[in-house]
DNA sequence: CCGTATCCCCCCTGATACTG
DNA sequence: CAGTATCAGGGGGGATACGG
């Protein structure tokens, strides 16, 4: 398994020379790369409304296989965005939450959610003009 | 829709049934999926500032290889963020630019860099002691 | 200077089967 | 119910060479 402590974006903690921005290491490609994600920004936006379960994560994004919400339940926990509780219970159960942290990310994130439901349609109509003007 | 199929509430307010946030379908993947890119918010950042020519750009994000800048600022454009004017100088010069959309998306993409930039160590930290307790 | 074209590798991701 | 293990495929991305 690739993920945890060996599991090194390519870039994070490479030196990031875009200096004008930053001086030091890159943050945006470090956290970025995380939360660029297939899944993560999905199963963020489900725990921003309330913990859930395993089997109702599963559920609620049908489309995703369990050995992937399983790894990218552990990256966002790993992140710190995430929290995860085992009840010992029979048969055990194990609830999702949202950190603080994680909160604090999705209160700006979800403007950029926000913005992609809103200009949708611009988006789809600059890929067709393009696509058309690609025709030679 | 299926009945009783789970549903959250999405940034709008609204809800919505999470199996059909499928690419092309949710505005939300459909989107994020070419921001997640591994060059374009770095591009988008790059270019929110002033507009630049290929090889600036090349220089300003030096680890990028010729091919992915090429192809990442071909698919920016196609989706209506950035602008390219050819000069028939000679030898030739390209110039990108952000056109009003893409910096309509910038505005809250911006919050989550900056996000990424003041919450880096936290997440750090908290990778850090995610890989800690895993020793155990 | 600004790309295209080609090759190729590696990692993400999915499918399936198995455990506590 | 909530994972882990293993195998296989596809595509993103790098290196290099070539073209306008």
């Amino acid at each position: 398994m690739k993920t945890g402590a060996a599991r090194v974006p390519t870039f994070a903690g490479e030196e990031c020379d875009m200096s004008t921005w930053d001086a030091g290491k890159c943050p945006v490609r470090d956290v970025m790369d995380q939360i660029a994600g297939k899944w993560s920004t999905l199963l963020l936006q489900a725990l921003a409304d309330k913990p859930y379960r395993f089997g109702e994560l599963r559920r609620l994004v049908p489309d995703i296989s369990q050995r992937m919400l399983t790894q990218t339940l552990r990256d966002l926990q790993r992140d710190g965005y995430i929290d995860r509780k085992v009840f010992p219970t029979k048969p055990p159960s194990v609830e999702y939450s949202m950190t603080p942290l994680g909160l604090s990310l999705f209160e700006p994130l979800k403007r950029v959610l926000d913005w992609a439901e809103a200009n949708h349609a611009s988006v789809k109509a600059a890929r067709v003009k393009f696509d058309e003007s690609e025709l030679a």
